[in-house]
DNA sequence: GGCTAAATTGAGACCGGTCTCAGTTCTGCG
DNA sequence: CGCAGAACTGAGACCGGTCTCAATTTAGCC
């Protein structure tokens, strides 16, 4: 009880103004510390208003200026640490800039994500910054350029909307990372992603004999890039259909199947790339359920240096994805354009790293 | 270009009710669903709505309702994987009741979750959920319940704040931590914990010889619990000393020193208890890398279910929290509150769930 | 048809800031 | 001391909704 704020109304400017026998203009020029007012003045509507606890509205700040000093961010799943690392890496940046940040998860659902939307345009957020549920699904974001607001993809990629965007450099660490398995000998390896092809049913991605390249109809410009760099990478070193391996689906239901008969059989792959730290950690499972050993009986490699990739035996080879400088480039950049940056729209990529651990070895036999 | 929004003014009930050709005050009723609107206005607006491109102003909303729609939450650090899954426990709460969440980090520090709530409270968030950075400054929380908006607590407590709260038993945890050690016939058990005591020199908290107790002088509500029960279930063991290897400030660069210490010299402790995920993580490297075998050599428990425990050889056996749960019912609670709900302040208890696994065994020799 | 009650609509105040514009007070300087 | 120009202050419009209150229309019923 400091005499105030019984919960029935909040102090104003006005009632600030009151007390220190000044306009309202004034005492608010006082306490926004804009426009000009004597020492004085200052410093008796500075006491007036601690005297009262005043606290200043933003809500009423955003009405006259237009602008609510708030970033949107939606990301698939707040629990999916790189996700949660981009986000760190977002409200840093953003509070730095005196900026706050409003989160929602789109649940990798273009419905829910056109939902949040919808919200924060009606927050009217100063711009978003989102890692879009579809790559193909231009639509959920006309309506932000539309409504003037600028907009920062981030991860994942959207073609035809006016945005910029951050991401991994997703190709040449899917290279990379099938170099690793090709030089330790391996022919047979597998691709496998959690993310689906666009039409559940068929397979609309494929490999163009005549151009030797892939040709990808995925919903994620990040599976995309990664598949183009593996099949690539296989490609060069001559191996016959680079997709006779790849593996989508491999949700949490699939994944331990799809693993299970990658790895056994007569054809069965000699080493696997995970797309994702789930898909690493359900095929390390499922291997070792299997009484295979990694990496004697199977090289295990996959995206994502998480925590647990590091402690199990073996540790696993991964590429880290640079997931903090992600969430804060691609705020950073937002930034600018909401204070006025202009120039062409950009696609930022951030290099990945490769950690060498122990789950590679030559291919049996 | 949908004729509309060039990004100079938005389209407001005004320029919708003007062309539907009815008073502002039908529009805004007929679009924000409220009043008496005859079927056939309603209509004609909602037509003149859509050609528009009308897109509501929540921020005008708030201003005239006084209620913003959205509530805040402060976590130490989202990327936390405990934080986050209770992030994503509050976020779906908050979109199923029409809520959006505004996402700060304190960084585990006082200071900045005081600059963060004041930011919150500008924003006029019709609520707060935090997991407080310290158990022992209430004063950051005054500003809330004097600004008269609802606050609850999640996963620590701050005494003194008139708050709900909703927390982990992490006293029975604890108890029943101790307890699988004790049965397994571990005599010399260690706590560690990332926390510091309140002054970073001296240790407050103490063992009270006469009433048998732990007097726990701790900024965390959350330690002081553990270790409260902890050491109660090592007193009922009839162990003379139960805080004689509890071990705090094993942050970061600390952890690996004080668990080598720990499993090292002639006493050596045969078991540990690791007061979070992060403190686990460095102690089953650490006991690695010493060439010790757990469980063979050094029993390892912790808190936190994190995904890596499941997968080290050996699994770790751990008390999983009940994070999601606690972030989806602090902000349930906090939206009753927010919607009329009186009634005294409530402790919400959660149970914790003990995942046995393969870290225990008997003590050598 | 006429009367009353209910439903619908319109006009304008209001929320708490910012901002423009005009009026007033200070400065500096000849 | 007087004056121009700068610094400061005050009054009131404005942002885009909601909400109250009065006026008008419609519906129900004898």
């Amino acid at each position: 009880m400091s005499g105030h704020g019984d919960g029935l109304r909040d102090v104003t400017v006005a009632d600030v103004a009151a007390r220190a026998g000044v306009a309202k203009a004034t005492a608010a020029r006082a306490l926004g510390d804009y426009g000009a007012v004597s020492a004085k003045v200052r410093a008796r509507v500075q006491d007036a208003a601690s005297a009262l606890g005043y606290r200043p509205n933003a809500v009423a700040r955003s009405m006259s200026t237009g602008r609510s000093k708030a970033i949107g961010i939606i990301v698939g799943d707040i629990e999916n640490s790189a996700f949660a690392q981009a986000t760190r890496g977002a409200a840093d940046v953003a509070e730095a800039a005196g900026y706050d940040l409003i989160l929602s998860n789109s649940r990798e659902e273009v419905e829910a994500e056109r939902k949040a939307i919808d919200l924060h345009l009606a927050k009217r957020v100063d711009g978003l910054v989102i890692a879009p549920a579809s790559s193909t699904h231009p639509a959920n974001f006309l309506d932000i350029v539309d409504a003037g607001r600028p907009l920062v993809f981030f991860d994942r990629i959207v073609h035809g909307v006016e945005a910029d965007a951050v991401v991994a450099a997703n190709r040449e660490g899917a290279t990379r990372l099938a170099d690793v398995l090709l030089q330790a000998g391996h022919r047979r390896i597998a691709y496998v992603s959690a993310l689906d092809d666009i039409s559940s049913g068929g397979f609309r991605s494929r490999w163009d004999a005549e151009s030797r390249e892939f040709v990808p109809g995925l919903q994620s410009s990040v599976i995309a890039e990664r598949i183009t760099g593996f099949t690539g990478a296989l490609q060069r070193a001559g191996i016959g259909d680079p997709l006779a391996y790849v593996r989508l689906g491999a949700d949490e239901e699939n994944a331990r199947r799809i693993v299970s008969d990658l790895v056994t059989g007569d054809d069965a792959v000699t080493a696997i790339v995970a797309s994702d730290s789930m898909v690493s950690f359900h095929a390390f499972r499922a291997i070792r359920d299997l009484g295979l050993r990694i990496p004697d009986d199977i090289s295990l490699v996959g995206f994502d240096n998480a925590p647990w990739t590091s402690v199990t035996e073996p540790a696993i080879t991964v590429i880290s994805q640079p997931s903090r400088e992600l969430g804060a480039l691609s705020t950073q950049i937002l930034i600018e354009r909401i204070e006025g940056a202009t120039g062409p729209m950009r696609v930022q990529v951030l290099p990945q790293e490769l950690i060498e651990r122990g789950s590679v070895s030559r291919p049996r036999g």
